[in-house]
DNA sequence: TTCCTTGTTGTACGATCGTTCAACTAAATA
DNA sequence: TATTTAGTTGAACGATCGTACAACAAGGAA
């Protein structure tokens, strides 16, 4: 007799959650919307179906923690970076080849399109997306008054965020049309025009 | 008796073929790609299930169709139009209220999350956005040239494309978080620092 | 009026959807 | 070792998916 016959091996909840949420978001991106089906999801974990709602209420609530999972990062501040460090970083991390492969397009995409439908993924995607803007415009208002500039801190934001954002859809679509250096810089040459000279690294 | 007790009335070929397609569009706009069901479509059309597959070969062929009439004004180019006039109608139509109704979000969203997975969508695509970008760099390059303006049309035309898009993306996700002339006015700001003043309408 | 073309209906099919749940068992506890 | 806890399985449910197709009928042609 082999040593280890078990059929499967256990994982605490927190251990299995994040298998799954890390296995929905890899069906979401591989597939879109249609493909995130239980049965899908499940096959991704290697686990067996009835595995993902004992430990998510609904396929709703999944969903819910598979787009905070995918949003933390965009919230996180760095209180020890300067204003213009955090402003930096941002385009960096958009335009990282890296982390790049990661953040899927059609993961967002399906995000995207749930949002309306769902009240409490919409709920949490307008707080995720306050405290990502209001964070962006406290760093260019700082900044500004640093360089003694007078502008809108707020106009600036929302077009820092739209052209990061544009790009990146843009890129994501037709991703032999310009290189991710192309985009970088185009953030920063639109940050020299409203801020002055930024050092991009 | 009635006069008219017909259980239907028929339509042409072409007709019932734009009726459906219109059907497909607001189910993609009320509920995306999970939405896009057959049934749903048929009944927003109000036809009966079976008449789908009669006029499309598959629901693929009908999606590609779709995707053909939602961007046929985007190609369309008004050669009575000067360079200005047409960069300018580009932002205008982009961000009018009135469009705006129509062009769904959700509709959009679920045609880029099918791209990459349905070949023949991507081609269409592929072609649809060439066509668009080299309409709107060779508008910017006249513009440039005959205003004596040394610039790279095609960085500009790009950062024009992503701003507009991501302002898009911004106010249909968040759409009290800024005004549809707010947008406009980001867009010819952005004009103004790359082209100089431009005459908005 | 009768015939014919073709637009339209509605049922049927197998596949897959999200969810439920009883049964099983890995692994910690006593 | 025996018992308990809780993580896991897999079958089953009704609903809905895309497609196929035989039957029907609207409306023009003869």
């Amino acid at each position: 007799m082999m040593k280890n016959e078990v059929k499967y091996r256990r994982k605490n909840s927190h251990s299995r959650r994040q298998d799954l949420i890390a296995a929905g978001i890899r069906c979401l991106g591989e597939g879109g919307i249609s493909n995130f089906t239980i049965d899908k999801i499940c096959k991704q974990a290697n686990v067996s179906r009835g595995l993902i709602n004992h430990h998510f209420k609904s396929k709703d609530e999944f969903l819910l923690c598979i787009y905070d999972q995918m949003t933390a990062h965009l919230v996180e501040i760095d209180n020890n970076a300067s204003a213009q460090q955090h402003i930096v970083g941002l385009i960096e991390r958009s335009f990282d080849q890296n982390s790049f492969e990661k953040s899927n397009l059609r993961a967002w995409l399906a995000i995207w399109g749930e949002v309306a439908t769902h009240t409490e993924l919409r709920q949490l995607h307008e707080s995720r997306y306050q405290i990502y803007k209001n964070n962006l415009v406290h760093s260019v208002d700082e900044l500004a008054k640093a360089k003694s500039i007078n502008i809108d801190a707020d106009t600036v934001a929302r077009q820092l965020i739209a052209l990061i954002d544009g790009l990146w859809l843009e890129y994501c679509l037709h991703s032999n049309s310009f290189s991710l250096d192309a985009a970088r810089n185009d953030c920063y040459q639109f940050l020299t025009t409203q801020l002055g000279e930024i050092a991009s690294k």
